[in-house]
DNA sequence: TTCATTTACAAAAGCGCTTTAATATAATAT
DNA sequence: ATATTATATTAAAGCGCTTTTGTAAATGAA
């Protein structure tokens, strides 16, 4: 690898001209810029981030936690955030958390030793303290840690309104809520959203608590069994909703006919699998756009607007619910 | 942060000095160690990695190129990597291809700039010459690009000759073989196996390429119409496998019934989704974990036995298959 | 006892870069 | 004509580390 020494020697200047032409900064010559440009060219030279990086204290990389990187819908959000970092000159290191906090602090020692500009959480395990210690800019994604680290999350509480109306107008009134875990806000959002339109309304509801990751396809089973009468069924996840899929078939149930049933996330697969899934759209796509655009904000020390960025959703209705 | 030079001023000794207890280099005193370690400790000092990579011209970054992050295959071979890496010591950088080739050299360029010690190629456009041309130990996953670059890939002409085997031993006899697109290596390795068993035997064979990122659900839909006395279909991948059994509940085919399916893969869903998915199981985690091995040991300028591993597959049994 | 080796540490050089300070000339102002 | 200011460049310092070199005391072999 060539250094800046090299494009000095070969251009008949000092490294610090080269590194002027670089950087395009204070006074350099027209001649002498072609010159170096030309030595640059040459050899083929590309400057050494990491020294750049040691003497600037900014890496340009941005890190990311997520708790699980094959969680499709994690997935779906990496692939987006990786746009969004590609697109502003950033480089994304990637952390997967699987939801162990003592991993997740090696990381953050990690995060210090590489300079890295800028993290985005999307795990969700709350070592919200360690967090707030750190002195690059945070920023949360997909749920809300704490009300002082900034978030872009989708609206999670618009999300169950809009699963409840849409159940309860189709005519289902026993509900049963497949929830994911009930420590995360983003859960009890939409779950908050979801009640808020229910308990308006004379219907039945029951909920039960699954992983996210790994749904427990016995207990959904039981937890329907339990209530075979149900005819709607609101989960807080596509995943879920395609387990819960699984099971109602395997219990000969019709769907939309005998039970309705609405996911969350709108999953590519989502669209394609028969049947075509009723769901609540998180914009996956804008949610990196705009934690990148916040996270870029920050790093170069300007305010924000709005500490939380609450970005709508929308009902897609495919085939697991009835037309109204 | 806390530098070298702080532990230094608090533990009274030189940078050298601590430079040694933290590497376990050199000669220390015992109790000179022991009143650094605690410096070390009461600053909670870590040491800048960037530095250190200046000097050693090793980062412990690993890069990876991938196609797609949300394919879901790669998904789950993003987090067996992910796995591996960091039990290894490494961190992983990660970019998203897109099949973009342009985008893909300007990666490289930024490999360069990282002093990243290793790249796993998963990405499977074919700028073989700027692989070639890097520094560093390459190593590509799921596919071969060169002869010269070793590899890690599952045993996929076994997997198609599993694929044959089965659906022939089931009873078809009038089989669809969706491909992915034929420039690759992993899909055309299918292909062999497949039709080595399926040219033994006296069966009615038809493929059709499709896009393994998004496969175009009219083009399935209108070669099915096209045989539709089709009693068997091999896909070369379980997403592929998933629309295809869209259109074939569309067109009122019962499975496994009228029609045997098998996909390629095993990606978690296959197993959860109704019908279940009959598949070839590529050891996903295997792949991540054989790579770094390998990796680390080209790092380490170690020799590697075998150039290219092939991992063995297995047919998993599931619903879209008839019992034999 | 004497010379070689081992142990223990500090000072200094250098990894590849950016920036500041220093120097010099050209352009403009008074 | 002289003082300012703008332009152009280099030398040197330093980012936080590791390693080499140098020095000195302690230990061991002869």
């Amino acid at each position: 690898m060539p250094t800046i020494k090299d494009v000095a020697k070969i251009a008949n200047v000092s490294v610090a001209t080269v590194s002027r032409v670089i950087n395009n900064s204070g006074y350099v010559n027209h001649e002498t810029k072609k010159i170096v440009e030309t030595a640059i060219e040459e050899l083929g030279y590309v400057p050494n981030e990491l020294a750049r990086s040691l003497f600037s204290k900014r890496s340009n990389i941005i890190g990311l936690i997520v708790p699980h990187i094959s969680t499709y819908f994690f997935a779906e959000l990496i692939e987006s955030i990786e746009d969004a970092v590609t697109k502003n000159g950033f480089k994304l290191m990637i952390f997967n958390s699987k939801d162990d906090i003592e991993l997740e602090k090696k990381y953050l020692n990690v995060i210090n030793q590489y300079n890295i500009d800028g993290l985005i959480v999307a795990a969700n395990t709350r070592s919200i303290k360690s967090y707030l210690k750190l002195k690059i800019p945070v920023l949360t994604i997909d749920h809300i840690l704490d009300k002082s680290i900034p978030s872009v999350t989708s609206d999670n509480i618009q999300g169950g309104e809009l699963a409840a109306w849409k159940l309860i107008n189709s005519g289902a009134n026993k509900i049963i809520h497949f929830r994911g875990p009930s420590d995360l806000i983003t859960v009890v959002d939409r779950a908050k959203g979801f009640y808020s339109i229910i308990d308006k309304n004379n219907v039945d509801v029951w909920s039960f608590d699954l992983d996210f990751k790994a749904p427990d396809i016995k207990d959904i089973e039981m937890f329907i069994k339990k209530h075979p009468e149900v005819n709607g069924i609101f989960c807080s996840s596509d995943i879920i909703a395609f387990y819960v899929i699984s099971v109602l078939k395997k219990l000969e149930y019709s769907i939309p006919d005998d039970v309705q049933i609405i996911g969350f996330d709108n999953i590519e697969l989502s669209g394609v699998l028969i049947p075509k899934l009723t769901t609540i759209a998180q914009p996956i796509f804008d949610l990196g756009n705009e934690a990148i655009r916040k996270l870029n904000l920050l790093i170069k020390k300007k305010s924000i607007i709005e500490l939380h960025s609450v970005l709508p959703v929308i009902l897609i209705e495919r085939e697991t619910t009835k037309k109204v």
